[in-house]
Parts: structure tokens; sequence; C-alpha cells
DNA sequence: CTAAGAACCGACCGGTCGGTCGGGCCGTAC
DNA sequence: GTACGGCCCGACCGACCGGTCGGTTCTTAG
């Protein structure tokens, strides 16, 4: 039978990483950081991952899991555009805040050098995302009648959106004032109506 | 007399450590590399710089007299409030797009741990320019008597358009079709009607 | 019980890093 | 001339890194 995900190595190992990854950033952690904090040798964490690229691939492609299933997934199945839209800001800045999905944060942040490959897989999957956004923005023009045509392309459009929410948690602390809810209704506002709605 | 700029040799190393920084970060650049792109030894270097943080951080500092000088500076000036928002995105957008002023970059990307008393002093000129930001923005909303009150408090408005703005160099190519120019007034239009205006 | 394989340890390796140091070169002052 | 300081070289250091390896312990199937 297969692993119970709570227990299997691998998972805990990842989780550990992404904790270290985010709070000391990649080059900072070494892979005695990440077996210490698991209770582990150096010698014993090489039993389950082959290096240390390893780890930060699978961090990062289950970053783009979790997108998948948190983000993409779910709002794929609304079927209003803007709603489907709306929905997409409020899922993803949540992924961003999610204090359970570090992954998140090390994937937006790291730009270690993977191998040709595993990069070109990521950023495949990243591209994917974009484009579902920028098609979602195109999509919810045409379906708000504007006065002339619109001055903003969707690819223009989805950069800024992805911006604004990714550079979140450059300064977010969820100890501050700000909170989830709050951050989720004003960029949304911003992004619809502008700043001086 | 003083140092003529352009062969200073401290800011000429500044500068080559800046392109090397952004090229392969921080971490990934040894103090041999920098001392090889300026075909010095390392022992020649270090007669400039004490340390590779001491680069680092006069970087960082170097970068906020940037954003004085072609941002705040000539954005103060400007006496409407609304043109001085203006102003500051397209300028903003210049000096993070500018290829001569790399050093924006890298201050963006890198958070290595520098010691506490540098780091603060970083920190705190990158607040001094968000209250700024916030408190144009508030100027600005009171200037456009918006049917309601404002959804959107200064300090969100500031943190997304900061967000926007920032992560353009995340995956703007100078030679791609996005320009420049499009850019700014995209943007522009964005934060001032949203995207669907 | 035994045997086998997974899980793990800790010593170790080659290499690189930031940083040091003693000395050499060279323009200038006297 | 010579003494001196700024500038620079290149060999070197200790620390640490990612990764390896031979061997030990634990688990489990039969």
């Amino acid at each position: 039978m297969s692993r119970d995900a709570a227990t299997d190595p691998r998972q805990e190992i990842l989780r550990a990483a992404a904790r270290l990854f985010q709070e000391q950033g990649y080059d900072a952690t070494s892979m005695n950081d990440v077996a210490t904090a698991l209770n582990l040798s150096k010698g014993g964490l090489y039993h389950h991952f082959q290096s240390k690229d390893e780890i930060l691939f699978d961090l990062m492609d289950h970053a783009m899991d979790i997108t998948q299933d948190q983000v993409l997934g779910p709002v794929k199945a609304i079927a209003d555009p803007e709603q489907r839209l709306r929905t997409l800001i409020r899922r993803h800045i949540a992924v961003v805040l999610s204090e359970r999905e570090r992954e998140i944060t090390v994937m937006l942040h790291e730009n270690h050098p993977l191998s040709p490959g595993l990069r070109k897989r990521i950023n495949a999957r990243k591209k994917e995302y974009i484009h579902f956004l920028e098609n979602l923005i195109a999509e919810v023009q045409r379906t708000r009648p504007a006065a002339g045509k619109p001055k903003v392309t969707p690819r223009a459009a989805a950069f800024a959106l992805l911006g604004m929410i990714n550079w979140i948690y450059q300064w977010y602390r969820p100890e501050g004032s700000l909170q989830e809810e709050s951050l989720v209704e004003q960029y949304t506002a911003i992004f619809f109506q502008g700043a001086f709605a």
C-alpha cells in the first residue's frame, strides 16, 4: 500500500527544507541544516534525495501542484468569467499567504540555476498559469463593454496582477494590521476599478 | 581634489559587482569573479573594500541614492498631486528597467543578511519611500471626489503599486514585445482606472 | 529464528569560499 | 639618490560546502 502522506519521509524533508529555504534562502541553507532540523545525519538525508537541487526542484514542482489544486482547479469550475477572475485573485492571495505552503514563496524568490531540463519543466508550468490568466482577463474584457477599445492589453494586465500578488510575500507580516480578507478586497478593487474608484 | 567618478576604483568595482550579482546572484558570485572581471587580483580588490558585505551594502545604498535622484527628487518638484503620482510611476518603471542601474534589481531581489545596523539603514530608506508614496496616494484620493468613501486604503494601494512595478524585473526582457513606454501607460491606466476601463 | 533490504550514521573527500598577508612595483616628495 | 605611501599581486589559511562510502541498526517477511 502507498505511504501515509504525513509520515512519508520525502514529504517531511520537503516541508523542513521549505521552511529553512524560506527563512534563510537556498544558498545559505546547507544540507547539514536540513538534516539536523529532522534529527538526521547528512548521510541519512542523502538516502532520500540524490542532491540539493533535487530537493529544490521537488519543492518548486510541488508548489505548482498546490497552485493547480488550490487555484486553477477550483477556478476552472466557475462559469462566469468575472467571478472566475475574482476567485482566482482570492485564491492566489490565499496561497501566497498560507503558512503551510511555504514552497510557494521559495519558488517565487529563488532562481537558482537548476539543470536546463528541470528548469524548463517549472517554467512551462508557470507559463501555463500566465496564459490562463491572460485568456481569462481577455474574456472579462469582452463581457465588459468598455467605452472605447480597452487601453490595457490582457498580457500587461496579467503581469501587473501577478506582480501585485506575488510581491506580497516581500512585505506581509501576519501580525500586521493588514489582514488577508481586507487585502483580497482591496487588491480586487484596484485591479477592477483602480485605486481611486 | 575629488576623484573623477568615471575612474574612481570603488565606483568601477561597484558597477562590475552589480552586473555580476544581477546575472548570477550574490551568493553565486565569488570575490574572485568580481576581481577577475576588473583585471584585478582578489588581494587587490580587498584593498578597496573590506568585505563582500560592504560591496553589497554600498550597492544597495547607491540604489537608494539613484531612487532619490531619479524618482523622489524630480517628483517632489511637481505641484499637482495626480501629475506627481503619474510621474512617479513613469520614473520608477524607468529606473527598474534601466540597463545602467543594475543596482536596483540587485536590491530588489537579494535579501542577504547584512549586519543589523546596515540592514536598518537600507530598510529605513525603503520605508521612507513607501511613506512618501502612501501620502501621495492619500493626497490624490482627496482631490478625486469618489462616490462614497474610497474602498482602498493608501497603504494597500501603495503596496499594490510597488508590487506591480518591482515585479517587472522578474519577467521583462528588453527584446520582448512589451516596451517601456507602453508598459508605463498600461500600468498607469490599471492603477488609476483598473484593467477594464 | 534468520536473512535481506531499507534506513541511517559519521568519518571523510575534493573543492571553493571569504578573507589575510608579506612583499613588490611605482609615482612623488625631499 | 632614497624614503614613503598607494596600489596591487599571488600564495596561502581555516572553514565549510555538497556529496560519498563502508559499515551499523532497524524492520519485516518467511
